[in-house]
DNA sequence: CAATTTTTGAGGTACGCAACACAAAATCTG
DNA sequence: CAGATTTTGTGTTGCGTACCTCAAAAATTG
């Protein structure tokens, strides 16, 4: 039957407690923010009054009541490949939410793949933010920018790509070796058994991420699939066009490529170049991020999993984090978790 | 370098408005929140100046002075399966969350497999309550007694099971036909070509959204995996002792059981039953929910996938759509969009 | 143009809390 | 017990919006 505790229908205010506690607002004021003054037993007095009428701020009217406003940036890459632009709308919807809660955000484009671009635009960046998102670079000029930031007082957030030495104060984003061993068993099962090569193809192995999937990949495939056996990594530079060619010169070199991982970008030149050479449905291509390029290949076969994180998720996550750390309030850690999503053709969103 | 728009410091309020429209406070009210009795050409030139100011309306604020509360009901299951149990508590946590917000969430434990005992709690729901939130069964008095609180004007969403002909506003839960082909995939995958057969295993098929997920692991097992051959269905009633008689039988009747597909409840007869008969490693197990003993079982390597369904995101979903409908602010698909998650030993959270 | 209707303005209160000033009471000190 | 100190009470203001009343101004009508 129908159980369970049923509440009041209305709040209880300051003023409930104040009256229960036999005490005044002030007081009650003072014990609830924590200042300084009251007696222990006075304290305890309105702790018990608070706990018996289940008092709880109005966060809504403390936030009025405080005017605080937040200003906070984020620092995204110029380049455009289909995960960034999403991102960035991403970030651009998560500001539009923010508005209504006194904050707000300001989107700044810059070189993110030069350690020295970007330092430099962290390093100027207005004393007014209260908090600052960036996709950060493992390098130690921008881990200096970031730590001097923190140090003004700045609550620092890395987006999607870590600068785990820095200071920042929370990383948004996937455990990247996590997400290259999934990969790999994946690709492990899926191939079951077969004999043959792996192909691994990075952006750039100067980006921290792309290293860390790679690393994982290579662990996971060469401690558990001993049939498979990798080739060594080739760097795409994140180019649709130069990854065709050497995508199509590896096919062409290796008879026995089973598998190929994809842990960057460039996925319109493998999806290229496996299709023209009629060796996409034997080749598993297992890739990161879900785009509406990498949907339509992972629909029709080419692809076999794509690895993702959610940009939405991150975006709001980011701007979660940052608010809770500049109103002092706790945040969940589950909530803020960003997981490593593995898409097949059945349950893509 | 540096780029972006940088947004003004100071929130533009209802005042700057007049202001800048050069009329009077009452009259920007009535425009914002569309009172009658304002001419066209006034109208025009206020939301010029919302527009140009680019006013967005303090929501703490506008709480405050509509001082509403909202009373929520959460009618959820007795049982006591791990989902559930976890689904409780993340429910209670989204209660905590909600009661900053001037929101309260009572938890209601109703026999919910049940048909005439959920109808009639749910027919028996304090009439104080704005929304409810409810583990639905597909079935008539349950519908009906949807359809009429609804008619109340009671916000209902369904969680985790639909009752898709219901007039409910929101359904908040996975896709189950899909899950039951993502699984039906990961299985096909991982047995790559071999051959035999492949048992699935159900808490009850009076169950829709147990139903629901066999039919989607049928439909593309049989389609796409000529390999392997189903059995037929068997009822475990999401009972641990159950199903591990169960599944000992299975494995000694069919010296060709390739895989086992559980689309429910019962998960530790299953492990119990397959490490006991030693074909473990070989049989592919796949399952619902992540729970202590599927993860367990998952590292242990007994388990070979888990798909998943995040019971802290749909608790905070179907409280922040019961929340968006019940103040008419509109909801953001994407956030509400609930993920069929695949777990391997890798990207465990 | 006068009468009527519509539109606008001025002003107020309330929401629940934060933050402050200052006085009153209680407690402690020598 | 006077004086100093700590603790508590009273009171006020302001945050930005919603919602209300009543009067003044403007537009519309006959």
């Amino acid at each position: 039957m129908t159980a369970g505790a049923t509440q009041p229908v209305t709040r209880a205010t300051l003023e409930d407690v104040a009256r229960a506690a036999g005490v005044s607002l002030a007081t009650v004021d003072r014990v609830v923010n924590r200042r300084e003054g009251v007696r222990a037993k006075t304290v305890a007095r309105v702790e018990a009054a608070v706990a018996k009428l289940g008092y709880r701020a109005d966060l809504a009217a403390a936030r009025l009541a405080r005017g605080q406003t937040f200003r906070f940036a984020f620092v995204l890459p110029t380049g455009s490949n289909s995960f960034m632009t999403n991102l960035t709308e991403q970030v651009a919807r998560t500001a539009d939410w923010l508005a209504g809660h006194r904050g707000f955000i300001d989107i700044h484009h810059v070189d993110v793949f030069d350690p020295d671009v970007l330092a430099g635009a962290l390093e100027n960046l207005s004393p007014a933010y209260q908090g600052v998102a960036v996709i950060a670079l493992d390098h130690p000029r921008v881990r200096a920018a970031i730590d001097e930031l923190v140090a003004r007082g700045v609550a620092v957030v890395t987006l999607v790509s870590d600068a785990p030495s820095s200071s920042r104060v929370h990383y948004v984003g996937i455990d990247n070796p996590a997400a290259g061993r999934t990969a790999a068993t994946l690709m492990g099962r899926f191939l079951a058994g077969r004999e043959g090569t792996v192909a691994v193809i990075a952006g750039s192995l100067s980006l921290r991420d792309h290293t860390e999937r790679q690393f994982g990949f290579h662990q996971i495939l060469s401690s558990e699939y001993a049939n498979l056996s990798a080739l060594p990594v080739i760097e795409g530079r994140d180019d649709s066009d130069r990854t065709r060619e050497l995508t199509a010169a590896l096919l062409a070199r290796h008879a026995d490529l089973r598998g190929i991982y994809c842990c960057g970008a460039g996925n319109r030149g493998i999806a290229d170049a496996l299709e023209a050479s009629g060796r996409a449905r034997e080749v598993v291509w297992i890739t990161h991020e879900l785009t509406e390029h990498t949907r339509r290949f992972l629909v029709r076969g080419t692809l076999d999993a794509i690895i993702n994180q959610d940009a939405g998720h991150e975006a709001r996550s980011a701007a979660r984090v940052l608010l809770a750390h500049c109103s002092g309030e706790p945040i969940s850690p589950d909530q803020e978790r960003i997981r490593i999503d593995i898409f097949l053709r059945d349950n893509l969103p």
